[in-house]
DNA sequence: CCATTTTAGTTGCATATGCAATTACATGGT
DNA sequence: ACCATGTAATTGCATATGCAACTAAAATGG
């Protein structure tokens, strides 16, 4: 029996309670703020990440990992909340734009504050920058390996 | 602005990408295979790691990372699918504890190759084995600070 | 030893999610 | 130009989840 197949082992069981626990304690921290939840956060920053603010739901979805379906679903409840304007593409009939809005653009910018002190009290402050610096090359790596086998 | 914060932020931004891509494909594979969800076999993992096969239902949540009413509801399922069984504490007239059973013994084992085969292709394949125990180490120092914080 | 507070577990309710089916449009081959 | 096939997005339905309220039993403390 390999040792280097446990270490594996045990990295991946770490790796799934750390984020288990890390992403509730966020979930709450946004809550007690009395903000929306990470995943309105994750699709508002891919918006604003993109060009013009603005994407087709297929490549929100992708960006934000999460199913198509659900993209719709979230992007009705921001439309709701006036976060994000949706709008038929114009160079594909079957397409959708989703749009940030100002109001929305201002959300992130208050959730981001809430968002960063616990990414760093529940994880940047146990990364040394060296340690940081390795651990996002390697899940680049997982990342993108997973993407390619689509 | 220090680069050593931007490492950490982008480490966090991997490391959530990371998850929710390999989650969705690990619980896709054990759908495929006709397997029951993660969580299901979190708890069984859980449970069979446990002394006797058992424990109360506090801790079962607690090392599983789920919070208390799920725990309720998953069990619920488990039990009527023949995997655990709850019975009432001994010693705590309040208390539940819930046991394996041969059933959930045996389906644990089922669920694991598969579980191991996804492991190992989207996560085990790239890391060497220094950087798997770092990353164990590492992860094991932040799940250790998010609970003792409690 | 009774009254208050705390803890264990469950449940009602509202909300969120995934899957499969659906609609509408685009694309490629003939 | 037409048909078959593929893709974008949405929706119905079943299921899963979290929160707050609830019940029951222990622990605390005067």
């Amino acid at each position: 029996m390999p040792a280097a197949a446990d270490s594996r082992k045990r990295a991946w069981a770490r790796f799934v309670t750390a984020q288990a626990l890390l992403l509730e304690r966020i979930e709450t921290a946004f809550a007690e703020a009395e903000l929306p939840p990470l995943a309105w956060y994750d699709v508002l920053w891919v918006l604003e990440d993109a060009a013009g603010g603005r994407l087709r739901m297929h490549d929100l979805a992708r960006k934000a990992v999460v199913s198509r379906s659900n993209v719709t679903r979230l992007t009705d409840r921001m439309e709701k909340a006036g976060l994000v304007a949706r709008s038929d593409c114009p160079v594909d009939g079957r397409g959708t734009v989703c749009e940030l809005t100002a109001r929305g653009r201002a959300l992130r910018g208050k959730m981001w504050p809430v968002y960063r002190k616990q990414i760093d009290a529940l994880f940047g402050k146990h990364l040394g920058a060296r340690e940081a610096e390795q651990l996002a090359a390697t899940f680049e790596r997982i990342i993108a390996a997973a993407r390619s086998a689509d």
